[in-house]
DNA sequence: CAATTAAATGAACGTTCGTTAAATTAATCT
DNA sequence: AGATTAATTTAACGAACGTTCATTTAATTG
């Protein structure tokens, strides 16, 4: 027996990635092997290597993937004028975004490890990218009088930290909606950057 | 050729800590072999079974001496009356801690994991030990009227996520020096729970 | 000094890994 | 309907893994 009935190879390509990305995750790139992966698809290994080289380009294409949707859907958003309110949109896009990826999310922050040099260059580029969203709004404000941000850097990596957080804790269908966790973390953002008014979206 | 001349058991043990500490924070856990780690000491693979009965307890090994460590040292802080102070010297406390200890650090947020039951469940109630100063603190506080944080659990949790995150972009002798960056991110966390005052330590 | 203990080496086990290539079956094309 | 392409399985490779155990050498003990 070889083809299955039925297999059409672009969803079995997809389920790779997906069962990957829930493996990976879960355990580890490297406690994850090929065979855990094709059995979670329902597949045998060596089918992996009909739509993906080798294991690495399986992690670079999870990595690329969520990095190049979360830049679209930042860059999706609307733009607002003054940096209070664009700094608010942030924190929420932030949270809503995350924490309805755990995964993604969970390895994007630790399996940069895992890539080999030039996988790691090209998401540690698009991981600035992000990071320099947060770092223009707090300068923006800064340079507005509106934030009292002494070091846009550190204060962009601290409130991108905290932000990123939530993921260590947020279990969905929890104790909290989504709407006031976002609204909590705007206030401690808003804080932090030596605002005290949180005005809702 | 077997014994070596000069050789000591613990400091041979100390040498297999130290050097698994690297290489997993560097690699992970699940990457790194135990000849990776004995070449690192100067052994063979075998000689670690001596010392410890497998890979895991050299995990855990290391994960219990961070977290005995860090909770002990937290420990031997002075005790402040108002919450203000008490969170200011967390703050100030967290930051000095780890970033001295940046793989120790790495490991204990990366590694859990690869943990296996037992280890697991001692951890992470070690790590709840922690969360739950910041809790504590927070409590305190909200209670005092001093902090605006409505939820004291998000709100420990969103700032413990923000101190630990000092490690991700922190090099030392880098631009900033640790006493500024104590500073700035005391600000942030004061700012975040209502507070604006910063009192120099 | 011989016996005992400590601390390591060397050899090897059984297992698992990422991967390749030939073979097999299903789907599509002409 | 036969040829071609797609998508998988099967079988197997070479390498590496965590670990065990007998042996070897060094240090300590009585």
């Amino acid at each position: 027996m070889a083809r299955k009935v039925g297999s059409v190879g672009s969803i079995t390509a997809e389920a790779i990635l997906t069962q990957a990305c829930k493996l990976f995750a879960r355990f580890g790139y490297a406690a994850v092997s090929m065979r855990q992966i094709a059995a979670a698809v329902g597949v045998q290994a060596s089918a992996i290597y009909q739509h993906y080289p080798n294991k690495q380009e399986i992690l670079v294409a999870l990595l690329n993937n969520h990095m190049d949707s979360l830049l679209e859907a930042w860059n999706n958003e609307v733009r607002d004028e003054d940096a209070a309110a664009a700094l608010e949109r942030f924190v929420r896009f932030h949270i809503r975004y995350h924490i309805s990826r755990p995964d993604e999310v969970f390895l994007s922050y630790m399996e940069l490890r895992s890539l080999e040099d030039q996988g790691f260059r090209i998401i540690e580029r698009k991981r600035h990218t992000y990071e320099n969203i947060a770092k223009t709004i707090l300068r923006h404000g800064a340079d507005e009088g509106t934030f009292s941000a002494s070091d846009p850097h550190v204060a962009a990596m601290a409130i991108l930290a905290m932000l990123t957080g939530v993921n260590t804790w947020y279990r969905s269908g929890g104790r909290l909606s989504q709407q006031k966790i976002e609204d909590l973390y705007v206030g401690m953002v808003m804080g932090s950057v030596g605002l005290t008014a949180v005005t809702k979206a």
